[in-house]
DNA sequence: GCTGATCAACCGACCAGTCGGTATCCTACC
DNA sequence: GGTAGGATACCGACTGGTCGGTTGATCAGC
């Protein structure tokens, strides 16, 4: 499995550690994000990938099951990433508007700062066979219902409307997060930052209570 | 034999036009924009699809150039009613706010109603031969380019907030839009009208300008 | 000298596109 | 009104090539 995967043999196995800055399964593994994303799923074949890789197939098929499996790591990298920051802004200090936008700008940030991630993840997606399929999908439905909680705890409190479903603002805003891939250029003029507080901002005055308005219940 | 397939030409063509309901090249594209939705264009195989239509080959290489050719018509069709529908309310009659609600609604609706299009448009797009993409890509920047205006539009009048660019509020717009197709179900509690009434909400208040506040110019 | 890592050659399946052929219809001239 | 001749619509076997995955051999470190 994962054996050498993280830790580095300091010693004697990779004496120059600059000869091979990461091993090879690391290095499978950005080659087939950084095809995928260019060429899509299917439009990549095993042996460009590993020829990326500087390896052959014999390699690639001794860490992988399979090319699906391959792809299948790639989303899990990215899932445990996106989950792990996002408990970190949902569950942390602050009130639940500083707390949404902290965490809508931050998912906009790390998404373009891993554009290939957010080209190959739903352009791909459908590819995986049905088993993994649906365990990508319920993981990412997981990331969702805690986001949603945390709009729904905004609208418990007052301070988001709540004549609009939790569920459909966050299909709306990951909507927008999940297609940068499709036109967000790192060499544009905006920066990721620049974008999180654009799209945070236009998020949180989407929802943002009507000020005056007279009446409530 | 494929010749029980469409039962007309016996007696006097097709003359009879509910004897046929569907001509074999408007058929191919139907079961096309099905396969491809369902399977991606690179997991669709051209005899999936000449099956489905209950031909063969040769008729579907009578009626379009490749494979490629079938993609492009497709996108084509989506592409000109979208911008036709566009065009009838943005330059309709109306405030700006009114338009572009009308037209955000309409998209909205429309999208749903044609989900597989949508499932396709962002998921297949990158398949097409470097010309045809190019081409589709300009079409759809034109049309969110006419978008866009609506949007300077009204910021110009002063009626949307200026501090967000308008090209940031409709790539979040339509990120959103293009999304509905990896989670919207037609058989769910939402029609599409619903959601476009949501849709439309949500982006007409992102861009509301402050209400109170003192201060602009 | 065993074990995990890697290689190179190979295989069966599949796929987009081609091509020679057939059936039906349209037009025009007799 | 019969028919020749061209055009249109469609068939289905075939081809050249690619792809994911397998296998037996080899290499390097303990």
């Amino acid at each position: 499995m994962a054996r050498n995967a993280s830790r580095a043999p300091s010693a004697v196995r990779s004496r120059d550690a600059a000869a091979e800055p990461e091993p090879v399964r690391r290095r499978l593994l950005s080659e087939a994000t950084r095809l995928f994303a260019e060429r899509g799923f299917e439009g990549t074949s095993v042996q460009e990938i590993v020829t990326a890789a500087g390896v052959t197939k014999g390699a690639m098929y001794h860490y992988f099951d399979s090319k699906d499996d391959l792809l299948h790591e790639i989303y899990g990298r990215v899932l445990r990433m996106q989950m792990e920051r996002l408990l970190m802004f949902a569950d942390g200090p602050g009130t639940v508007t500083e707390r949404l936008h902290a965490a809508a700008a931050d998912v906009v940030m790390t998404s373009v700062a891993n554009l290939d991630d957010s080209k190959i993840f739903f352009r791909s997606m459908h590819q995986l066979a049905p088993e993994t399929y649906k365990s990508v999908r319920a993981e990412r439905r997981r990331y969702h219902e805690r986001f949603r909680d945390l709009v729904a705890e905004g609208q418990r409190e007052g301070v988001f409307r709540s004549d609009v479903p939790a569920d459909i603002v966050v299909d709306f805003f990951f909507g927008s997060v999940h297609h940068l891939g499709t036109w967000y250029h790192a060499d544009g003029p905006l920066s990721g930052a620049e974008l999180g507080a654009y799209f945070a901002d236009l998020l949180l005055r989407s929802i943002a209570p009507e000020p005056a308005e007279a009446g409530g219940s």
